[in-house]
RNA sequence: GCGUGCUUAGCUCAGUUGGCUAGAGCAUCUCGUUUACACCGAGAGGGUCAGGAGUUCGAGUCUCUUAGCACGCACCA
């Protein structure tokens, strides 16, 4: 009887040192595995953003990836758990500049290379912690292949992807209304923004004959031109193109009246005046009408000369001043002060964007997302929850082009070259290296970090020429959370297929957002976090990484309490007391020289039973239901192994004359159990195994399924 | 406005292709400790499976519909 069976089971005592066992044994490294293994298996694991800590998120991540990488390994497969670190673009940049404003420093009087020099320190300082968590979580990847997206490699052939998709027409120089971040002077991608509604005053103005409402009326300096619906019969005295007088801010100006459809007859007066350079909408207007446009407010998000006195202000305290001087003209006719509208705001910093046109890299988005409907439609992918199907599809059918330019230091610079040829021509050259001739200045912005993060499955693997790339690629399976379908997993698809003509993976697993027991989104602010590393430490590892699967069907956020989590600590404890009660009743029994033809048909009908569990069980994993799997493993142990099992045979074992076929029988549902549970709980299991009697074993990890 | 998901025990949720008496964890109640395990065991209570209609020999499961909730997307001059 071992020692360490007398005590209850303490996680705390064990996880470190078997972490290091899995490690020194190299089985993570898909070279190194025993035995013949002719088919691989591989997840490239979605990059941790180098900038943070791991949160509860992260443990659904990392978790799920995991199982399914000891499972397939533990089936004979050749299996690599690819890990990975992003630089993170915009965000790490806007946590770096946190850092600096509390040491009472600023980005601005720092040169661009400096800046991306001290981000890069930080950086890898948090990587090698980020490292240290995952490894808590139990996660079975091969770290000598670790990537990071800053790496010499990874650059040059992000590069390499920018000048032939720039060559092949599928990138170009465009000048658009973009989502223009006034606080950290850069550019966002649609998708890097979100709404937010706000209350605030909404004004009506008298403008000539017409009377508009606004929100804005700080923007309202340039505006000459009214619109309305072409069937509006309020204004259908008017005719496109009539023009009228109109005293405003600068005095009296003529307007000219336009008709388009885009107007809503309902909003406000059913007529808007427009801004082209500070609304996309106005803009496209704008196009269709063939009109001019002017700058109102600047990069830093102060108003321009055009505003005379209140040039230089910020829009949010010109605002009142402008309605002010509007109404000792008489001009304002009404306010309402309580209108709700979305604002558009940075998803990472919450800073209220402002559209500006601005010459900006584009990638042309339509071919692209019809190689990855067509890849879809020819089922060469498949989602595990279906319902992600209709979003993905939803998203490549209405997607538009994507802004990959950013104006910030840490990032990958865009490889081109800009020439002045006077007035407002400007002449480009996208290469690697500086164009022959004088006068060229290379483009100063980085890449949009889903740029590079899009082709993350081929760049990590190591495309086009290294062995992994060969062996690995098209990988099986990409695990990712759900808020994903449209930001990060089309980008993959349509990179690889557009790259190699291959999609990046076969199945894509898409599991919830994690949230806290009143079922809100868990945030720093809230205050409402569970730290997968804190569950780890209070409850062991095992504990928590059940708790992350039970329950939760693929793609349904999942409320967590420590009291489910606690619930799979005890069941550690009780796995931990069956294996103590078979080992102390099985002492000196020979398991590897049992002949199994003395068992009689009570036993085998066990065995068989558990066979027949077994091969449901494997299904199951194949299938992708863990959350099933998980409960029935854990069902199983406690209600069938416990209650029936060891109960039924307790008193033919405890005797003297020790039953030998029982003795098999409890030893042969131990090894079993534990082999099922293992990629669930791996560190328990593998402690138990340790003292299984077999002869010359090797880890439970590579143990046959 | 468009889309997706959800509504099953007091709470959080499973229920895979329709098929035994609808399950788990937590919570509640009763009993039990010289017992592998009190981080336990034996047992109990608790459900018109949101409402309605339909398909079927059979519906928690499929179809339609009503209501409520959540999330995503678009618009918000």
């Amino acid at each position: 009887m071992h020692e360490k069976y007398t005590k209850p089971y303490d996680a705390s005592l064990i996880e470190n040192s078997i972490y290091k066992k899995w490690e020194e044994s190299g089985y993570f490294n898909p070279d190194k595995l025993p035995g013949k293994r002719e088919e691989s298996f591989c997840i490239v694991m979605p990059p941790t953003n180098a900038n943070g800590k791991l949160h509860a998120g992260h443990g659904s991540d990392f978790v799920i990836k995991d199982i399914i990488g000891r499972y397939q390994r533990m089936i004979g497969k050749k299996v690599l758990l690819l890990p990975s670190t992003d630089h993170g673009g915009f965000e790490t940049q806007g946590v770096y500049e946190k850092n600096l404003q509390k040491e009472g420093r600023s980005r601005f009087g720092m040169s661009k290379a400096q800046l991306y020099d001290e981000i890069y320190t930080f950086v890898e300082k948090n990587i090698h912690n980020i490292e240290n968590d995952v490894k808590k979580l139990g996660t079975s990847c091969d770290w000598s292949r670790n990537k990071f997206t800053m790496q010499k490699d990874i650059i040059e052939k992000v590069k390499d992807t920018f000048i032939k998709m720039y060559k092949d027409g599928l990138i170009y120089r465009g000048n658009r209304s973009i989502h223009w971040n006034p606080k950290f002077k850069t550019s966002l991608a649609d998708i890097e923004t979100k709404f937010e509604d706000k209350t605030e005053p909404f004004y009506y103005f008298k403008y000539g004959p017409f009377e508009i409402a606004t929100s804005r009326p700080e923007t309202k300096f340039g505006d000459k031109y009214v619109v309305m619906h072409p069937d509006d019969k309020r204004y259908s005295n008017w005719k496109e193109g009539d023009t009228f007088e109109a005293e405003w801010l600068n005095g009296k100006i003529t307007g000219t009246v336009l008709k388009d459809e885009a107007i809503d007859m309902e909003f406000g007066t059913g007529v808007m005046t427009i801004t082209p350079w500070h609304d996309a909408t106005d803009f496209e207007i704008a196009q269709r009408h063939g009109l001019d446009y002017e700058q109102i407010i600047d990069l830093d998000g102060r108003l321009m000369d055009i505003a005379g006195e209140f040039s230089g202000m910020k829009v949010h305290i010109a605002r009142p001043k402008v309605v002010e001087k509007l109404k000792e003209k008489g001009l304002v006719t009404k306010i309402e002060q309580k209108h709700t509208h979305a604002v558009r705001v940075c998803e990472r910093t919450g800073v209220i964007l402002e559209p500006q046109l601005m010459e900006q890299w584009f990638v042309k988005m339509k071919p692209l997302t019809e190689l990855a409907l067509k890849a879809l439609k020819e089922k060469r992918f498949s989602f595990v929850s279906k319902q992600f199907e209709k979003t993905f599809r939803y998203w490549m059918e209405n997607s538009i082009d994507w802004n990959i330019s950013r104006q910030i230091a840490w990032g990958i610079t865009i490889p081109a070259w800009f020439k002045n040829k006077g007035e407002e021509n400007e002449e480009i050259i996208v290469s690697n290296t500086k164009p022959a001739g004088d006068g060229w200045k290379q483009d100063t912005d980085t890449f949009d970090t889903w740029f590079s993060s899009g082709q993350w499955p081929l760049l990590a693997l190591g495309y086009p020429n290294n062995s992994d790339f060969k062996n690995f690629f098209p990988t099986d399976v990409m695990e990712t959370g759900r808020d994903l379908v449209f930001k990060w997993v089309p980008k993959m698809i349509m990179f690889s297929l557009y790259l190699t003509k291959e999609i990046p993976f076969k199945v894509i697993y898409l599991h919830g957002m994690v949230l806290d027991r009143k079922g809100q989104k868990m945030s720093k602010s809230k205050g409402n976090t569970l730290s997968p590393l804190e569950l780890s430490d209070e409850f062991g590892t095992d504990a928590m990484r059940m708790s992350f699967i039970i329950g939760n069907t693929p793609g349904k956020d999942m409320p967590l309490t420590t009291n489910k989590v606690n619930a799979y600590k005890k069941f550690a404890n009780k796995l931990w007391n069956i294996s103590r009660f078979i080992y102390s009743n099985t002492e000196n029994f020979d398991f590897d020289n049992f002949d199994t033809s003395l068992l009689e048909k009570d036993q085998l009908n066990k065995i068989e039973e558990l066979d027949e569990f077994k091969k449901d069980l494997s299904k199951d994993i194949d299938e992708y239901r863990l959350y099933l799997a998980a409960e029935k493993i854990y069902h199983f142990i406690w209600h069938e192994l416990a209650d029936k099992i060891i109960e039924d045979t307790k008193d033919s074992v405890i005797s003297e004359n020790k039953d030998i076929k029982n003795q098999y029988l409890l030893l042969k549902f131990l090894h079993e159990s534990l082999k099922m549970l293992h990629p669930f709980m791996p560190f328990i299991t593998e402690e138990i195994w340790k003292d299984f009697p077999i002869k010359d074993k090797d880890l439970l990890i590579v143990e046959k399924w």
